[in-house]
DNA sequence: TTAAAGGTAGGAAAAATTTCGTACGAACAA
DNA sequence: TTGTTCGTACGAAATTTTTCCTACCTTTAA
């Protein structure tokens, strides 16, 4: 089992697919489920109508999401903040793979071919700000 | 099916237990199968002789590690180095939660309680490194 | 009014991951 | 020698995640 209690439904962390579906409902506000599909289909990889469908209403079983009922076409929501769970799964990230240091992320990230000049200049912003904050 | 070809066993990314692993060889070099199962029983969590065995007979297959059956306790190593695999990691959790934007990651954490203010310090010396380089 | 289109519910199967029991061989101490 | 300990191999079960089939209801166009 993965939580503590079978009836724990909190704190859960989201499988890929899960997120894949809260990326799109984060990006478009509350949506039908052929709406996510749609998206899924376009953006992400081929997916049946009814798979959608039963991960959504697992995810609301699992309070992933919640569900306007109050229509035939359902609108499902993320019940979680895109940055909160952003955030948790950032934590665990670095947790786990760089020992809890952002700043060993961060040289793996500045040694990176995708991280761009433009980037490293947003970021010394970002600190700057920080800084005259503090 | 997850891979592109059956027999395609390049381009593997590990599975949670399989990084958990892969960790214990990371940090201490080739061990054996006894080895990493104490640490991880130390580390992170009960797990059987076996299992470990198992998972890692697994790993081997699909060549993420690889072993030295020359004794008969069988020496395994990572088949991927770390820095390779971590950064490959990254960038798939950058493009997937982030847009592909190091930046973006970078707000999140700056925002984060977890990082202190001396990782910070340790950042912008990171980044004033870098700008003397380039 | 009827057929077609589009919606939900739910079960079940398929796939992927994880765990462990059992068998059996090698090493080693008594 | 003999039994205990420690190793691998292998199959299969358990769990988790993902996918889809079927049933049935509502809406809408003909």
């Amino acid at each position: 089992m993965k939580q503590a209690k079978k009836g724990d439904r909190s704190g859960i962390e989201p499988t890929k697919s899960e997120l894949e579906i809260l990326q799109v409902l984060w990006k478009h506000g509350p949506s039908t489920v052929r709406f996510v599909n749609d998206q899924l289909n376009r953006q992400t990889r081929a997916v049946q109508y009814t798979s959608t469908l039963k991960l959504m209403q697992i995810m609301v079983d699992k309070s992933i999401l919640k569900r306007d009922e109050s229509n035939m076409k359902h609108i499902y929501s993320a019940s979680i903040e895109e940055k909160k769970m952003k955030g948790f799964l950032l934590d665990r990230f670095v947790d786990s793979l760089y020992d809890g240091s952002a700043s060993n992320l961060m040289m793996q990230l500045l040694g990176n071919k995708k991280t761009s000049k433009k980037e490293l200049e947003a970021i010394r912003g970002l600190l700057d700000k920080l800084n005259k904050d503090k």
